[in-house]
Parts: structure tokens; C-alpha cells; sequence
DNA sequence: GGGCAGGTCTAAG
DNA sequence: CTTAGACCTGCC
């Protein structure tokens, strides 16, 4: 690989694997212990945390700051948010837990398309689906000489593809809700763009409108493609999480403008304590 | 082998 | 408005 490389001190609320290993993003893939690699939008990127910095492999200073400031959402003071949670008891102990996850800024397509594909379905399968559709649609982008890297296909691509040939892709029954969006999206190009501008209840109710997207999936596009931190997606996970700690209600912060945090920060903390985690080690690590 | 996976649609009360 | 079933597929 080329040796282009930049590095940054950590950020205060920044751990690599929390941030990969709640759920947010399929792109991205561990390598070891405290590295990842994959793609966003059109660029590949490799980060490693040590204890105190971040080195980002194959990108410099300039595309840094112009992309992957951003895509980190390096911007928002996380701590300043925590803050505010004091008074909910539960939540600042996930926060406590989980107080390294950030909302990655991903694209607003691929998000609605990729938790179209995450409805009642598994990670390592989403990933699948979501790699395949990457190297027969979207466009080389990067060669590490093992492997190549693909962008996630734009929307006019997959609906010139039709219905059939995303069925070909394993989807399942999702093909036809893909084929949907990305009708919607190609016919109206201005569709993605007319959302964001909308409040997130309407725009919540725009995105509805399409086959196969319900509230969660509508939410989690805003929250991680719209970078709305008030969108709250409800899963099975939260469901339970609700009952359990808010059985009298969900408290303020659970419908506040940090919302989408909170949920997090309660995702990641009680997915943990059940041992379920996402991104596990190569096999090969264990073992030889 | 069968249940289940960060849901949503449809049909029926 | 609420609630079962059904739904592709392939991991665990």
C-alpha cells in the first residue's frame, strides 16, 4: 500500500470500535484489535487509534479536513451532550459505556438503501448483500493489492438494473423495496435534497412513502444519513431497553434534540452486557 | 436442522 | 388503530 498517511490526536469521545461496532455503518471492516478499514462515499481509508492518536492511512491532510473531519462528525463536543443526560441516571451510565460512539455523516442514499437491506436481517448477511451490490454496481475506487474496493452505487444505477437483478444479489423479499427507493430517488433527484430540508417528523413521513421503509428505517436514515441527532430509531433492542429502564416513560433526552445519541449510547451499553457484538476478529487470529 | 435476525407489508378485526 | 402472519436468506 502507499504510505500516504495523517495523523491527529484522539478527540476526546472517540473509540474506533465503539463507533464501528454499534451498528451504523456495514462498510467498514476490523482488521485487528484497534484498526479498520473501508469506504465512504468515494474514498477508502484505513484508521488505527493508539492511546493517544489516530492515524488515517491512505489520505492527507487536506482530504482529512475536507472529508473525514466531517464523515467523524469531529465537530460535535460529545461531552457537552453527555452533560446534559445527568439527570437521567440510566442513560449516563450507558454514556459512561458508550461515550466513544460518534454519528457517522454517510451518505443519504446508501443509508436509505442499506437499512432497507437491514430489515429483519443479520449483519454479517447485510454486509454481504451490501459488498456484492458495491462491486457489480458501484465503481472501483481503490487496490490494496488484495483486494479491491467499490463505492456504494448510486440510485439511478440500481433502478436501470431493475427488480430482478437486485433479487440476483440474494436481497430477498427487500428487492422490491430497494427497486422502490431507488425509483423514487432517480426519478426525482431532488427527492434526497427536498427531505433534508423538511423537519424530521415530515421528513420522516416523506421517506415512509416508500415501500419497505417504516419508522425504523426512516429513522436510522435521518439519523445516520441526515445526521438528524434527534431521530430516534425504535428496534427490538430499544423496545426492550425502553421497557426495562423507562417503564414509567421515556424520559425528555429520549425525545430531545440529542435523542439519536441517547439510543445509541443505550444500544451499544445494552448489547454489550448481552455479549452481542458486531465486528469480530478474522477467524485465522484465533486459530493458528 | 430450526430458530432467528436492529422490520414492514398485508389482511383482517 | 391494533395485531397476527408472511417474507428471502444464511448465520448461530
Amino acid at each position: 500500500m502507499n504510505c500516504k498517511s495523517f495523523e491527529i490526536k484522539k478527540p476526546e469521545n472517540f473509540d474506533i470500535s465503539q463507533i464501528f461496532d454499534c451498528g451504523q455503518c456495514f462498510r467498514f471492516d476490523r482488521v485487528d484489535e484497534n484498526t479498520y478499514e473501508g469506504v465512504a462515499s468515494d474514498r477508502y481509508v484505513k484508521i488505527t487509534q493508539k492511546r493517544d492518536k489516530l492515524v488515517f492511512y491512505n489520505t492527507d491532510e487536506k482530504e482529512f479536513q475536507n472529508f473525514w473531519a466531517d464523515f467523524f462528525d469531529l465537530k460535535t463536543d460529545y461531552s457537552e451532550i453527555i452533560k446534559s443526560f445527568a439527570d437521567d441516571k440510566t442513560l449516563s451510565e450507558a454514556a459512561k459505556f458508550a461515550g466513544g460512539i460518534r454519528i457517522l455523516r454517510q451518505e443519504k442514499w446508501e443509508a436509505l438503501c442499506s437499512f432497507i437491506i437491514s430489515q429483519n436481517n443479520n449483519i454479517p448477511r447485510i454486509k454481504g448483500i451490501i459488498n456484492r451490490m458495491s462491486e457489480k454496481y458501484g465503481k472501483e475506487i481503490f487496490d490494496d493489492g488484495k483486494r479491491k474496493y467499490y463505492s456504494f452505487p448510486d440510485a439511478k444505477t440500481l433502478y436501470k438494473a431493475g427488480e430482478s437483478e437486485i433479487f440476483a444479489l440474494r436481497t430477498g423479499f427487500r428487492a422490491k423495496y430497494i427497486y422502490d427507493a431507488a425509483r423514487t430517488v432517480s426519478q426525482n433527484p431532488r427527492f434526497l435534497c427536498e427531505v433534508s430540508k423538511l423537519d424530521t417528523k415530515s421528513a420522516s413521513e416523506k421517506l415512509i412513502k416508500i415501500k419497505g421503509v417504516g419508522n425504523k428505517v426512516a429513522a436510522c436514515t435521518l439519523l445516520y444519513g441526515f445526521a438528524r441527532h434527534d431521530a430516534f430509531p425504535v428496534d427490538v433492542w430499544v423496545k426492550r431497553i425502553l421497557e426495562k429502564y423507562y417503564p414509567d416513560g421515556a424520559t425528555a433526552h429520549l425525545c430531545g434534540e440529542n435523542a439519536g445519541i441517547a439510543q445509541q449510547y443505550l444500544f451499544y451499553y445494552e448489547r454489550c452486557k448481552n455479549n452481542v457484538y458486531i465486528n469480530k476478529l478474522p477467524e485465522k487470529n484465533k486459530e493458528k
